[in-house]
Parts: structure tokens; C-alpha cells; sequence
DNA sequence: CACGCTATCATTAGGCA
DNA sequence: CTGCCTAATGATAGCGT
């Protein structure tokens, strides 16, 4: 038996979820217009901040939400970029330097907290989505790569030494959830193998 | 025999134009930097343009050129968005139903004529681009799907007809000249393969 | 409502004109 | 500065969790 042990792998499981062009119209759905808001919303902010900060310049954003809910972005801050766009306006005239030499230190070390602070961020997400992926294949490993049956003792507490350092790296209750979930699957079928010498195997389920 | 049937083929040219990743600081170059900025100004304004179509909300963008020029958009226009953004604020008691109703019908309209130009732009760079397409089809097809050596002066003749054609969708003049390179190579294969066919393997080979 | 995933589509850096 | 072109990177629709 064994079916398992060659990776098919994954038989392409699907081709039909990526995105499709779309038409630039109003959305009619309720639930995709929020979320498709929400994302550009995002996406709009991310691109004035990578403009902002690529040219140097001075700019904002303002956008109220398909529930009049207001969001705002602005460099150095919203208010000072109105200001400057109502002065500017029918009088050419007010060129002022004073608006050139405008706290200039000051913005220019927030703006690099700032972007210090969205790559941390990014950082981290993909320092998760990272840790993500290494579950998701240590997880898979399982079922194709190991002969379960055939481990010995040491090889069974490395595995659970191996599967403590994957939980710990696990933050979410959801996570932990699939985990133990698999964990499970793996005992009952090192059970349907070993018979019934490995008590020790239990102590890799440990209780929710 | 006919190392060519298989397209080879135009030795891949070159490789070295695609763009690179950026780096999230400030762009030392002057030109790229102002290069950069208007390129993603003009991107940013469509992606505040399709946002306000698609989820049917007001937005404004106020940008300060390197140059301290303003470049700005709002719907239904960004006077109406300040004032929308400055009510609200720490009174969020402003919410008039004046500024919701505030022109809405030719708001609609104009930017539903917006949107109208943009598409008709929008197609026809896709038809430009479509014809360009044919045009590299066309001429690489020579190469690999065409045993010109068992042309008969009919199918000669016709070839001459679509290259005429296809000359005549010719606008630069780059495209012009490596067109001209083409139909020399194609030409000498040619006669090479109607004066000796035992030498015609020869000819593919030599291009440096 | 937010996040992860993935197959697509969209944007754009670098070169030219 | 604007536009075109290509190749590579970036954004995101549709889905599931």
C-alpha cells in the first residue's frame, strides 16, 4: 500500500481561483465593494507613502468610505498639505520660502520612523508567513516523506521535540487548533501500526 | 536536417531592459527622481480615479511636485473633500446632508464621461498593442513554421504580399530596419536553398 | 472584518525617441 | 515632460479560514 509515499504531489489540486479583470464600473455587490475598498484603500495609501518617500515631496490622501467613515494620509500630516493646497490657489503669489523650510527636520526624522515602522511590520508578516510555510511543510513531510511505522524511539522524540518547537512558534488559537488536529491523525495512525508499545506517543497529544 | 524548423530562434537578443527592484529611500538621481514622480503620480490618480468609480466614494489626492508644483484630484472635486474632511473632525456632529447632495447628477456625469475617454484610451493602446503583436507573429513565423525551401513561386509571391502588408504597419523606424534585416536573412536562405540544396544547412549558422 | 493564499492582471523601472 | 516598449515586480479578486 503506501499510495502516499511519492508526492503526486498536490495532483494540481485547482486552477480556478486567481483573479479576473474587472470592469470599471460601480460595484453592485454590497460585501465585494467593502472589501474590494478596503484593499485599494490600503493599496492607495501604500503607493502615496512609497511616493512620498521615494521623491521626497509632500502630499495626502483623503477618502470616505462607502459608510462615510473618513481615512486620511498625509505627509508631513494632512492638515499642513491642505493648508499649502488652499494658499497656493487663484494667487500664484504666495511662494513663500516659509513653506519650504517647514519644520523640515522634524518631518523628514518622522517620516523615517515612520517607514522604520512599516518595515518592521512588514517584517514581521513575513517573518509569520515564513513560519507559516515551514509548518505547513514540516506538516506535510509527515505523509510522504517519513515511514511512520518504521521509527524507532529516538527517532519518535525527535519528531516531538521537533513538533514542541513548532508549536511554539505558533501564536494563534487557530493554529494550534490545526495543529493538535494533525498531531492526532499522526498517533492514530502510528497506533494502527505499532499496536500498542508506544504509550510514549501519547504524551506527543497533549490535551487542549 | 534543417536545424532551423525549430525556432532557435532570433538568438534571444537581448535580456537587459526589464525593470529592477527599488529600494524604499530617496532617489539620489535627479531625472529618475522626477521621471519616478510622474510616472507614479499619474498611477496613484488612476488608482484614486478607479476606487471612487468602483466603490462610488469621494476621495482627493493633493501632491507636491519636486518642484513644489500641485497636482491634484478630487470627486466630485477637492475643495468639496477638505471641507467634508475638515467638518468632521473633532465635531462630528457636521453631518449636513448638504454636502451629499451637493451636485450630484453632474458629478455622475462627468465622471462617467471620464470613464468613457479612459476606456476608449484604454482600447485603443490595446489595439496598438494587438497589432504590434501580429507583426512579431507574423515575422517570426517565417522561421519555424515554413519550409521555404519547397515554396513555389506562387507562395513566394504571396509572402511578398504580406510582407508588404505587414511593412506598411511599420511606424518606427527601428522596427523599420530590423524588418529590412529580417527579409535580408530570409532572402539569402532563400537563394542559398534554390542554387545548392545540399549547402542550405549552412546558411543558418552564420549571423555574428 | 481581517488575513493568507494563488493565479492572474496591473504597474512601473530602465531605455529610447 | 510625455509616450512607447519590454521584462520584472507589485497589486488584487476570489476564495477559504
Amino acid at each position: 500500500m503506501d499510495s502516499r509515499n511519492i508526492p503526486n504531489l498536490n495532483e494540481v489540486p485547482k486552477k480556478t481561483k486567481g483573479r479576473q479583470k474587472i470592469e470599471m464600473k460601480k460595484i453592485s455587490n454590497e460585501r465585494k465593494l467593502r472589501v474590494a475598498f478596503s484593499k485599494r484603500r490600503t493599496g492607495i495609501v501604500k503607493k502615496a507613502s512609497e511616493l512620498a518617500t521615494l521623491c521626497g515631496v509632500d502630499l495626502a490622501v483623503i477618502m470616505f468610505s462607502p459608510s462615510n467613515q473618513v481615512f486620511s494620509f498625509g505627509t508631513p500630516n494632512v492638515e499642513s498639505v491642505i493648508q499649502r493646497y488652499m494658499a497656493r490657489e487663484p494667487h500664484p503669489i504666495i511662494t513663500h520660502d516659509l513653506n519650504q523650510t517647514y519644520c523640515t527636520e522634524d518631518e523628514a526624522e518622522l517620516r523615517a520612523e515612520l517607514n522604520r515602522l512599516n518595515e518592521q511590520i512588514a517584517a514581521e508578516k513575513k517573518r509569520k508567513k515564513h513560519l507559516n510555510q515551514m509548518l505547513k511543510a514540516s506538516r506535510e513531510n509527515f505523509w510522504w516523506a517519513t515511514p511512520i511505522k518504521k521509527m524507532n524511539k529516538a527517532q519518535l522524540e525527535n519528531y516531538k521535540k521537533l513538533l514542541d518547537e513548532v508549536k511554539a512558534c505558533l501564536t494563534n488559537k487557530r493554529e494550534k487548533l490545526l495543529f493538535e488536529k494533525t498531531l492526532t491523525k499522526l498517533s492514530s495512525q502510528f497506533f494502527a501500526g505499532e499496536g500498542s508499545s508506544s504509550s510514549a506517543d501519547k504524551t506527543n497529544t497533549p490535551s487542549p
